[in-house]
DNA sequence: TTGTAAGCGTTATCAC
DNA sequence: GTGATAACGCTTACAA
């Protein structure tokens, strides 16, 4: 004879309250039932420590309550804050959520999704790389960043327009000779729009504007130092302003230019773009785009959770803002020129 | 007659391949069968894009392959660390990780213990505070950086032992005055042994030592500010080394000193607990006792997976190191006094 | 209202 | 080696 290590069951429910198996279920699922019973089946719950096995649950009513968050790398603060707001978003709505880190691998990527099909998650929210994806058409998949086709709702923020923020912003603290400066996968996705709205908003303004473009795969920052070098080298100050496409780079290239001797921002101001703030300081790491983080997620996972799927939207952007994060000048501008 | 929507079956499976369905599962879970049978099984599943259902499958054998990683917060970068190297431990054993946030709110703690519980991981490592926390016995739970019970295996760093090693680092680097700062949880956990072994250390080389602990609760890092004026206003320079039990904490002393007018570290060093880049710049926030995070991730999930459950350590502490970070004089002892 | 029974997609136990 | 058949724990018509 076995002993029963496994938790309790419905069955057993039933038979310590002495009512049909049936009832048990109902009971649980707020269906109703005489209140007698309901006692019963609650007190005998209750003794049991019963609680409803979702797994089994989910098998019949083909409903996991559980979504899937793809990322390439959770360790990077904009990832890491995203991946938080899109776990509380999930909860808020009674949803759990399942992390994936593929580090950007387009195989990694595929087959998380496969292994999300099989097990049977509700929904897929992916931030992710791989052009040719492949994903059941009956799950319900969001992209972050990266826009598919019109049948996959893609959300993303307002990077066109946050590329003409940093350049009406650049250009009212008044830099007249700008850069561009980008790094990245080679994979063109929403993100690469930061780079069009800026070249737009510079060329509207007859601002010259010279423009670097690094494939990740291929370059690293550091492969940014001899451009730095040909325009900033002995005393040359070939721009004054810089747009870099990730504050990370942004970073990089105040570093870089401090070596060189240039002064950020007194002779060079730069912007980059995330605004995710340092958690330990509480800092931004430098002025930027900041990105709505929160409202990506939750909008997001809206969207993901929509019963009514036919008129989602295909891209979905989102309000960037600008803040200051000491490689700007503000409010010194008449010292400036 | 309804269309079947769903996605195809073991059953449509067999069918298609015209055998028996208990043979497709043998088929799919690697038991042998003939080989002329096994081909018309995968010919079959291949055409029809068949996919295990490891829900359905799940509820059958126990079996979810899914762990539960639950976590104060995820946007600091210690624990997105520690999240992306479990997430990433866990895969190379094929399990998925549900990552849960928490805030630190001990309701929320045991509210996801529960919901884990009714989805049938097969274990949770928790990261937690409820210091009454209730997990079944049959749940393989592994505790980080908090000891429970001899019962429940707790995994930390040597937190006791990194405490030591800061007070050892500060005496080579010429400290003899010393002071611990400390905020955090009021609830005692294994984290409070560095400045345990702090004290020790000091004391067994008969330094002065001060000490300020400061619950996170009713206080905040600002209120350490009184405390650092009482000790270096007007010239005052009562110590010469600060140790801080985390990074973040380190960071605010440093900035708030350097405010003062105080030099940092010419004039006092400090060493903070926990050894994180930051991700953007690469670099240690401060100098810094570093804790082993993928060795943490990685000792967590081997021994939440073990099979053999009886002779788990209840408590396993793995080794740290001393990383400089800019607030300490290495290499420069000589010009120090 | 309450109880009964047929699945959901698997796995596992048997006879064949 | 192969193929019915009975579970797994639950939901849900449907019958009582």
């Amino acid at each position: 004879m076995k002993v029963k290590s496994t938790s309790p069951t419905m069955k057993d429910v039933a038979r310590e309250a002495g009512v049909a198996l049936g009832t048990v279920s109902k009971v649980f699922n707020g269906i109703p039932v005489g209140e007698s019973y309901r006692q019963r089946v609650e007190e005998a719950a209750g003794r049991l420590g019963y609680q409803v096995n979702q797994y089994a649950r989910g098998l019949k009513t083909n409903k996991t309550y559980t979504a899937a968050l793809i990322l390439p790398v959770v360790e990077h603060p904009y990832f890491a804050v995203l991946a938080q707001q899109v776990c509380m978003a999930l909860r808020r709505r009674n949803y759990r959520m399942l992390l994936y880190v593929t580090g950007s691998d387009p195989e990694a990527e595929q087959q998380c999704i496969r292994m999300m099909e099989q097990h049977k998650v509700d929904g897929i929210i992916g931030l992710t790389y791989n052009p040719g994806l492949e994903v059941d058409e009956a799950l319900p998949f969001v992209s972050i960043d990266r826009y598919f086709s019109p049948s996959v709702p893609c959300v993303a923020s307002d990077n066109f327009g946050g590329g003409q923020l940093a350049a009406e912003k650049l250009i009212s603290l008044g830099c007249r000779r700008m850069a561009f400066l980008r790094i990245g996968s080679p994979q063109t996705g929403e993100v690469d729009k930061r780079g069009s709205g800026f070249e737009q908003a510079c060329a509207a303004r007859d601002i010259p504007l010279e423009t670097l473009r690094l494939d990740d795969e291929e370059y690293t920052i550091e492969d940014f130092r001899p451009f730095l070098l040909e325009h900033f080298s002995g005393g040359k100050r070939d721009f004054d302003g810089i747009f870099c496409n990730t504050d990370s780079l942004a970073c990089h290239v105040r570093d870089m230019l401090a070596e060189m001797g240039v002064r950020v921002p007194e002779e060079v101001q730069i912007i980059g773009f995330d605004g995710v703030p340092d958690y330990l300081s509480g800092r931004l790491p430098c002025s930027t785009i900041v990105q709505p983080v929160a409202q990506l997620a939750e909008t997001s996972v809206n969207i993901l959770l929509e019963k009514d799927r036919t008129g989602l939207p295909s891209l979905l952007c989102l309000p960037v803002s600008y803040a200051a994060g000491g490689t700007t000048r503000e409010g010194e501008f008449s010292h400036g020129e």
